[in-house]
DNA sequence: CGACGGGTTGAGCCAGCTCAATGGGCGTGG
DNA sequence: CCACGCCCATTGAGCTGGCTCAACCCGTCG
């Protein structure tokens, strides 16, 4: 099972997956594209003819404000699609760009669409994505419109530790996080002055370390109760 | 068209659904209820025989700090599913109550189960329902994380006039607004004192007016201004 | 009549902001 | 090999939007 790529590991968290099913999503993609950071995938208005799945390093949902100001309102990492469904809304009402260097795997749409239609493990494991998908802004929305800049940070460590751990990609209580202080505000609605005084504090507070982009949660416990950070809302089987 | 319920109204403007789909829909409820205000719909654990629809009333989505503090994370207007597909998350992450006294209208499970399974319009309008509701996660998550709370509620009074618009539930610029200021302020993550203050702000702009309850957005294009309201996150179609 | 749930207003406080300056790492070009 | 520029992290200083606490008013309801 170590071997099995990132769609398929997530995808067991929304479905009791088959033998068959999983043959089946081993075979579902077309092709594969490399994109550098900083990239937007996905131009507004171009016929979606494929659904895209990250397969390496990290991409986020976005949307600039009047002023310019950018704020990320998803992250997408291994294993999470892009798109999937954007035909049904019919135009973008946010962008996708790339944070770091990334592997997308692309799908053909009709081949998803009849997947979706004759296997019900399948669809049934695409509808748990996207319902997490919305339950994870939903988390984000308490996070951002309640939490203070201290909290909000631990909370979004712990959450990604969470969901890198069902991906395979963390190392005990690290893993690799690749962000700016930049990126971090703009995560949070933040500003980055403010990101690097509240990192300071928590390495401070010896609650994490942070060392050649790699993030070290040394208090996962404890980041977890100052964040009030509980993973339900990730919906993830623990008996994977 | 004009004694169309809610449901119909609004997935109308998901899918091209033909006459027959109007049809099914028009006989899809199994039965009704009312719900006083401040109830809780939907007990944790319960098993989710029926899907419900708000038919009449406000209800929405919250989650409680460990503090105490209610962070509404979603608003359930007439015409909205409050738990299409609860099953497949096995467990809720939040709760869901009513905000007025309510009308709501009940789906057995499995006759919605089989009509997404039969009639592809119907299933299309129901993803398209539930992506809305992404989209306008994503877009809260905007107002909350980076508006000021001037904007954010300006950007709120747009959004329930446009949403409320496509059920046919407002007169022109004014629509029945029954919150209490405390309940803005759980929608906004502000403190009930400072919607006062924004408030009387707004209405000493001349933007908009109160008056027993019912809101009148004098200055439409003003409040969307101000907030950088810009409905293409609600998906609509202009041209029903 | 009193209690209670709203709305309104004043006063002082503080988390997080902006502006500004400094230092380290690294790629590029001379 | 060094000089330069750039990006990122870090730190200081002062400002402010929105907070809390505390009154007070009004309409409704038992």
């Amino acid at each position: 099972m170590a071997d099995e790529n990132y769609l398929i590991r997530k995808l067991r968290h929304g479905a009791n997956l088959e033998a068959e099913d999983i043959g089946r999503l081993e075979r579902i993609f077309d092709r594969f594209k490399s994109v550098g950071a900083g990239c937007d995938l996905i131009a507004e208005g171009q016929p979606p003819s494929h659904v895209h799945v990250i397969m390496s390093g990290t991409a986020c949902r976005y949307k600039v404000l009047p002023d310019g100001r950018r704020a990320i309102v998803s992250l997408l990492l291994p294993g999470d699609f892009c798109d999937l469904h954007v035909a049904i809304l019919g135009h973008m009402d946010h962008s996708i760009g790339t944070l770091t260097d990334c592997e997308i795997a692309l799908i053909e749409r009709d081949v998803l669409a009849d997947m979706l239609i004759h296997y019900p493990l399948i669809n049934r494991a695409c509808w748990w994505a996207t319902l997490v998908d919305e339950a994870v802004l939903r988390e984000w929305l308490v996070n951002i419109g309640r939490r203070s800049s201290e909290q909000q940070l631990a909370h979004l460590f712990c959450e990604l530790h969470a969901r890198l751990e069902t991906v395979g990609l963390t190392e005990g209580q690290s893993f690799f996080m690749p962000f700016t202080q930049t990126t971090l505000a703009d995560l949070l609605g933040i500003s980055a002055v403010h990101v690097q005084r509240v990192m300071s504090s928590l390495r401070d507070k010896g609650l994490l370390s942070l060392q050649d982009r790699r993030i070290n949660l040394i208090d996962f416990r404890g980041l977890a109760e100052l964040s009030d950070f509980d993973p339900v809302y990730l919906h993830l089987k623990t008996d994977i």
